[in-house]
DNA sequence: TGTTTATTTGCGTCATTATGCAAACATCTT
DNA sequence: AAGATGTTTGCATAATGACGCAAATAAACA
């Protein structure tokens, strides 16, 4: 039993680098950005550019340009309705994300060693 | 019944907000950093600094001082033994905070729209 | 069609950060 | 004490990123 049995035993932190990337944190690294991101998240519903903006003292175009940055890091959906484009966060995937990580993480090489050795 | 029980009434986003530090992600959002992260997570025991430069072509004294970048944001602890220190990722307590993340995500103003409605 | 409203993009500027080198510092060894 | 080894720090430079303004694009409306 010197085989962890919820990783594999070669490159057993595979995962890890698959799911860390700095695309991802350099997107979440700005405060502004997480500002409007907390802000998002916390409507019910899709904000506009403007809506958005208002949480900031920062210009609209550089609202628009924080939003497109964590919509192409997959912290963001937008949605384009007429003129308007909404933003809104796509909650689940994030946990699920967060989660993976974490789980990747915890196996990475056994972080805990096997407590249960019924 | 207009409440929703699994977070209270007034700024249930907060959680988020706290968990939510720029320095957090400023720390992970450099590739260098990244691949000294994931690289230290591998090992099963802390790595000297030197160990670390191993697995980037950068000078040590940059990798040095990603390593204290990383620790002052929590995502490393060091030891020093002798003249060496020693890192290593305290993969347990990132991974319950990365959960923690999750959660306060979910829960923000209830993502899912209660399916237990009694 | 022309005008208003919403968003994006080009561009110059300022601030921050990553990097390498050399020197300083700390600790161990002889 | 003198030298060797491991790490950190000061400093200059280059790269990156945030920002505001103005112009461009897109869509609604008169």
């Amino acid at each position: 039993m010197t085989q962890i049995n919820k990783s594999k035993a070669v490159g057993c932190c595979e995962e890890l680098s698959v799911l860390v990337q700095p695309e991802l944190f350099k997107a979440l690294s700005d405060p502004n950005r997480l500002v409007l991101l907390t802000t998002l998240s916390e409507r019910m519903e899709p904000s506009t550019v403007s809506e958005a903006a208002e949480c900031c003292s920062v210009d609209m175009s550089v609202v628009s340009r924080h939003l497109a940055t964590m919509r192409n890091a997959g912290l963001l959906i937008s949605e384009k309705r007429g003129r308007e484009v909404y933003y809104s966060v796509p909650r689940q995937v994030l946990a699920d994300q967060l989660r993976a990580m974490a789980d990747a993480l915890e196996s990475c090489c056994s972080t805990e060693e096997e407590s249960e050795d019924d």
